[in-house]
Formats: structure tokens, C-alpha cells, sequence
DNA sequence: TTATTTTAAGGAATCGATTCCATACTCTGC
DNA sequence: GCAGAGTATGGAATCGATTCCTTAAAATAA
């Protein structure tokens, strides 16, 4: 492999000179640029990142931690990321934590060992010891999707779009609602979503149902089978169910249709998570937009802001809208 | 930042020592051991990979390069990829062309003074700036999706598996059949996809309507307008249309539904790609299901064997299946 | 014409690891 | 009691860049 050395070498000056040369800063002869730059031609010369960034602590490179990659808010989140860090000439080191989310330390530690400049986390939970781990960061690290105190944070509106949803669906004049949940150590989707749902029904008098609450995990299954343990359960029926991301509302939605129970007349499904899925689906599905690629983005950008200067903590409360459709 | 040169001086040891005791290479003693293990733990010390690979020449870092993220495809690729990297402790730096297929030659450059171990190439042509690119890297090149003389490559069965599928049209009974792809830079899903439809109808003394084949691109929205063409045509309606991507087949379902064309008794579908969304939709679609995922798991496998010795070159035949559902 | 500034370029230290080599001590076995 | 093997450790060179400092020539000012 040529080095800053070979290409001194051939061009004739020393590797000060070449040095200046590729970072433009201090004097270069215009003789010598040419030089230089016919050799680099010639010799297809790239700077090694290794010895560059021992020198200047700087990488170029962002971490990026995430719960899963297969799943189209994650794919989403990922592009909007990306499309941020390329224009500003970041690369993109992509860890998933498989779900487990004690993984989340281990790849802190882990990115920070590899140098990465920043660290983006697609939080899923805000215990203590993600916190302390936070804390020990010796890297800028924003979290998107949890509101974690000690770091600049893009937050998803949970609480306030799910209060409207479900507003929405009272408005449409459904009086039975059902949620389809996740575990609580999510503040953001387990418990945030699901005290907005609880608070919004008891706003309007509205009896909150247990046997109409389920807590499952983030798949098409647990959709599925969270629906059927409603359908199941001793008590009536619910006129509607929400689901906390759309993924749950598909399984939700196939169990109903086995059952010829029809959507939205017999039962009305409502979820967060605009995928094409959920557009596509039928009925489609009426869902809360959290506009993923850009709060990728925006989460992106905040991250730069603070490798280039600004140390403010930021909160930035991600825009939403919902999508009106036919499942409702 | 704590460095050997620390560690070195708290435990007082030479750094010889300490690296030796990293490595664990090199005799280091029970009490060496014990007050380096003990100051590592004190100060949270992580050796500098900057460092580290300036002197190795490896940095544990794999560049994964693909023409989008975001689409379900690309998405089971890169995990099936970073389940492999994973397990054997490399990372993956994460470069998207954006479609733009020139950018695959800068993406390979950039990755190599990035220093990354190997490179993960999803291609999308194999035109000759694009091979002369492969040809003058100096870490291994594995390619995805396409077949690549001279690297090895994870290959999927693009002529036999639509072939299969026209010939299952075929016997379904079906006799007028169109076709929708994509621009024929790409040979595996643009020209490969298109030979083996024409080739099957051929066979068969079918006759191959130049009315009903377009090209678009990979969108839904092409799906759409591409279907919309084929049926505002002059000649007769096909009673069959076979799409080279769901993506595509989704867009033309749903022009079809919107002119109450019925799927797939007025006209069946099938397609290329085994998304949620193909699965989900009504009528669900019948299509190739190429395991995206494992692919990319064999791909990982195949750049970490070179890693690790053998420079021979593979070629891999993924395998493939049909799923058979409803809209055919 | 001399003093000063600007332009140009090389030398050497440095970043934080790894690794080869030399040295020294402790055991065995004869 | 001594040769030779095994164990333990430190010194120094090295990887490929950046950057500060010094020197020197050229350009400008006084």
C-alpha cells in the first residue's frame, strides 16, 4: 500500500508538503501541488484513516445503536440518519442490540473503543445503569425515540398523538376500546402510550377494561395473539382496539378477519407506525405518523451540531400527524 | 483519555506488558496480571483501535454497500450480514449509493481508506468501471446479487426461479401474460428476470406482447403507472402480469383494484420478493421468495473465509422458493 | 539598500498501540 | 554446580499520518 511517504518520495518534496497539501492548510508551491498530485494520480494514494485519526481524534464516523434493523421504522429512522451524515461526510458504524437491551451498554462502550466521534441510540429503555453508562461516555451521544435527562434527546410525542388518536376514535363514537401494549420497561411505547390511552378513556368517562388491555412484544404474533385473548376473554366485546405500533395491528387485523369479525364495523383497529404495510393493508389502517426518516435525520443533526461546538442539552419534541384511513 | 502509557504506569509495568497482557500473548506473570486487570477495571480503559489496527492492519470493520435502506430487502440483507459480522466480532460500516450506481465506485475507495477488513458489495450492474473498481482494491470484495467474474458472489437464482413462477402461471392456466421490470443496467433483476419470462412463454408457443411489458423502476408508484400502460394499451388485457419486485406488483394490485379489476380471476399477479407487505395484502401475493436474510448471513460467511485464508473464488446459487398465494 | 513580511518546505516529535529483541531470573536435570 | 530451558519484563522501533518549529528564499516596504 502507498503511504504519505511514497508519494513524498516520487514527487519530490517532503511528507510535511504532501501533508499540507491534502488538508489545503499552509503553504504549498503551485509546482509542487502538481507534482503531488500526479503522483497521487498515479499511485490511486488514499490517506490511511488509522494514522490520521491516532493524530486528530477524529474518525469521521458515527455509531448507531439499534433495537432491530428489519423493521421498517427502523429501515426508516436508519435512511434518514444516513442521508444527514453523508452530506456532512460522516460514515455510519451500525450495531443491533437484537432486542436484548443490556446491549445497549456493551456497544457504548464498544463504539467509544472503535472512536467513533458521536453515538446515535435508538433508546429502548432508560434504566439506571444506560444512564450511568451515558454519563461515562466520553463521546456526544443523542438518543432518539426516549427521552433519556442527561442527553440531547429527539423524542417521539407518544403521550400527546396517542391521546389524540384515541380522542379520535371516541369522536368516531367508539365507547369500548381495547389497547394491544408492550412491556413497561419502554417508557416511550410501554408505558407513555398506554397511560395516554388509560387517561384519555377515563377523560371521558369511559370504562377502561381490563381484560381489553394485552402486553406483548413488538411482533405480528403477539398481535395475533393478544387479539385473540380479547376476543377470548369473558367480557364483551370491545367496538375498537389500538395498537401500539402497526406491526401489532397486523396480526390484530388477521386474527379478526379468521374470525369474520368485520373492520371497522364489528371492531375498529388503530396503531402507531406508518409503514407501506399498514397502508397497503385492508382496510387500511388508520395510524399516528411519527414521520421517522426525519426525526432520524433531525436526531442526526443534533449530533453534529454538538461534535462541532455547541455543548446545550436539546429536547426536540419530533412533529406528528395521523393518517386517517379505513380501519376506523 | 486513559492510554497504555496509564495503564502501564498505574500497574507499573512496561506497556510491553500491558499489550501482551491484552493480547494475551507472551508471558505475562500471575501478579502482572492482577494489577493490570485491576487499574483496567479502575480507569474503564479501552485500547485505541486507531492505534491498534495502524500497527495490525486490521481494523474489525466490514463496509456493507447497498442501493437503499429502506426497503425490505435491503433491510433482511443487512441483518442477515450483521448477525454473521457479529458473531465474529467484526462491525459494519454502512454506505447507501442512493440508487446511483456510479456512487458504488466512490463507496469502494472511501471504504478502503477507511481501512475497513473487506467489503460487502449489493450490486446493482457489473459494468466495466464498476469491475476495473473491484479489480484494483486491495481488501476482498464479495458481491450480492449479482454475479461478478472476478470476486466471489452470493448469486440468486434469478432465470430459474422466474422461470418456475411463469411456468406455475402456465400451468394455472393462464396464456396472455405481461411483464414488469426495470432498466437493463442491472442484469440480474433487469435482464435475467426478463430473458427467463420471455424464454418460458416461448417455449410454450406463448406469444410475448410487447404491449404488456414495461419498464419502470424499483417503486410502487411505477407498479402503478407500468400497470396502468399495460391495460390502457390498444391490444387485449393479459390475464396474468408477473412483476420483478413486490414492490412494483403492490403498485399495480392497486391500480387494479381501483379499476375493480378482479385479482386474480380477471387478472393474476405474481411477483419477486417475500416482503410482510406481499404477505399482508389482499389477495396475497404469490411470489419468490429469495431469503434475503440468509443470503446475506452467506455473504458475510463467504468475505470472513477469505478474511481468515482461502482466496479462492466462490460462487454461491442462493436457493429460492415459491410461496404460493392467492393472486395467481 | 536594508528591514520586514510573506511564501515555501523540511525536520522532528507525536498519537497509542504492537512486536521483536535483549536481558535476567528461576527451575530442572545431570 | 552448571548448562540449557522456560518464564518474565522492559527497551526500542514501527505503523502512517499531523503539526509545531526552524530555516531560507522571495517579495514588499521603508
Amino acid at each position: 500500500m502507498t503511504t504519505i511517504n511514497d508519494i513524498a518520495k516520487l514527487a519530490e518534496v517532503s511528507r510535511s508538503t504532501v501533508s499540507r497539501y491534502l488538508n489545503s492548510n499552509g503553504y504549498v508551491s503551485e509546482e509542487a501541488k502538481k507534482r503531488i498530485m500526479k503522483v497521487i494520480e498515479e499511485t490511486g494514494y488514499m490517506p490511511s484513516q488509522s494514522a490520521k485519526s491516532l493524530r486528530t481524534k477524529k474518525t469521521g464516523v458515527i455509531g448507531v445503536i439499534l433495537p432491530k434493523i428489519s423493521t421498517e421504522t427502523a429501515s426508516r429512522v436508519v435512511s434518514g440518519i444516513n442521508k444527514v451524515l453523508q452530506q456532512n461526510d460522516y460514515q455510519m458504524l451500525l450495531t443491533t442490540t437484537s432486542q436484548e437491551h443490556k446491549k445497549e451498554i456493551e456497544f457504548i462502550r464498544l463504539l467509544q473503543s472503535r472512536n467513533v466521534d458521536g453515538i446515535l441510540l435508538l433508546a429502548t429503555n432508560t434504566e439506571k445503569p444506560l444512564i450511568d453508562a451515558i454519563g461515562n461516555a466520553t463521546v456526544p451521544i443523542v438518543a432518539l425515540g426516549q427521552d433519556i435527562p442527561t442527553i440531547s434527546s429527539v423524542i417521539y410525542p407518544d403521550y400527546l398523538a396517542t391521546g389524540e388518536m384515541i380522542e379520535y376514535m371516541i369522536q368516531k363514537g367508539y365507547q369500548h376500546i381495547g389497547f394491544i401494549g408492550v412491556e413497561e420497561y419502554d417508557p416511550a411505547v410501554g408505558i407513555e402510550r398506554k397511560r395516554a390511552f388509560v387517561d384519555t378513556l377515563t377523560k371521558h368517562q369511559l370504562k377502561v377494561n381490563k381484560d381489553w388491555i394485552m402486553q406483548g412484544d413488538f411482533s405480528i404474533e403477539s398481535g395475533y395473539n393478544s387479539m385473540k385473548s380479547i376476543i377470548n376473554s369473558g367480557s364483551d366485546r370491545p367496538d375498537a382496539v389500538f395498537a401500539v405500533t402497526d406491526q401489532i395491528a397486523v396480526g390484530a387485523m388477521q386474527f379478526l378477519k379468521e374470525q369474520q369479525i368485520q373492520i371497522p364495523n364489528d371492531i375498529a383497529i388503530a396503531a402507531t407506525g406508518a409503514s407501506r404495510l399498514a397502508q397497503y393493508i385492508e382496510p387500511s389502517l388508520t395510524v399516528i405518523d411519527f414521520l421517522n426518516e426525519e426525526a432520524g435525520a433531525i436526531a442526526a443533526e443534533l449530533l453534529i451540531e454538538e461534535l462541532t461546538g455547541t455543548k446545550a442539552i436539546k429536547k426536540i419534541i419530533h412533529d406528528y400527524r395521523l393518517l386517517v384511513r379505513n380501519s376506523v
